[in-house]
DNA sequence: TGCATATATTCGTATATGCGATTACGTGAA
DNA sequence: TTCACGTAATCGCATATACGAATATATGCA
């Protein structure tokens, strides 16, 4: 039961929801495209990734200097969980204007793949 | 934000998915039920439910001196999601016991339908 | 090597959270 | 009214969490 509550926690705070619901539109975002379309410093920015990746929800890889994170795909249980967050999420203002931010071109640094 | 920072910082405690995870499975329990099935005294119960119900999560009816809960079923959205909670926890070990707990006879005390 | 960039971590602090213990509130019955 | 019962709220405390600021780490390039 301890990871189902690492998992929800992970969950309980605003700016990881935010960034979680970034990973469901494109296939994978550098830590420096997030901190842009969050408006938020780079610290902080790593530090919610951290936690994401801890419990599980996300993960990482390295390409030069530039970490791209995504939604894990390992657990089918998860994965389909965290798809059903991109509906239960689809009409909140604040995340609307994060995903307008995030589709304005010349905002992303690394290649994106929309999802 | 706010509105969905609150919903979700409800969810990130194990108590309250316990709880929530109950009420998935019946129609409505009251707070000496939840007490029993958790194995929780009665007032980290009764504090974890008002914070289930600030958030919107939950709704109380009296019946003279019984407060049954039951799942909000207001708006849709956060319908759609409560029930796709209940595919995703239906095998953590712990929530299984629980079930097992509530669906033992001479349990609950008040009345209760299977969901 | 030295430097710039991208990301991660540490530190100290303010606030938030969960808890047991206790008390208060509301209802029903005598 | 008085009592018992079910539930909710308060208090004090210990721990957890998020934060800015600063620093550390890692990579690429000259």
């Amino acid at each position: 039961m301890d990871t189902l509550a690492t998992e929800m926690q992970a969950l309980a705070d605003i700016n990881r929801v935010r960034i979680l619901h970034l990973l469901l539109l494109v296939d994978e975002l550098c830590v420096c495209d997030i901190e842009r379309v969050l408006g938020v410093p780079q610290a902080r920015v790593s530090r919610h990734l951290t936690i994401l990746r801890n419990s599980g929800w996300v993960a990482a890889r390295r390409d030069g200097r530039w970490m791209h994170y995504h939604i894990t795909d390992g657990e089918p249980r998860k994965r389909d969980l965290v798809r059903l967050f991109r509906t239960h999420w689809s009409k909140v203002p604040g995340l609307v204007a994060d995903r307008d931010r995030l589709q304005s071109p010349a905002l992303v640094c690394c290649d994106t793949v929309a999802g």
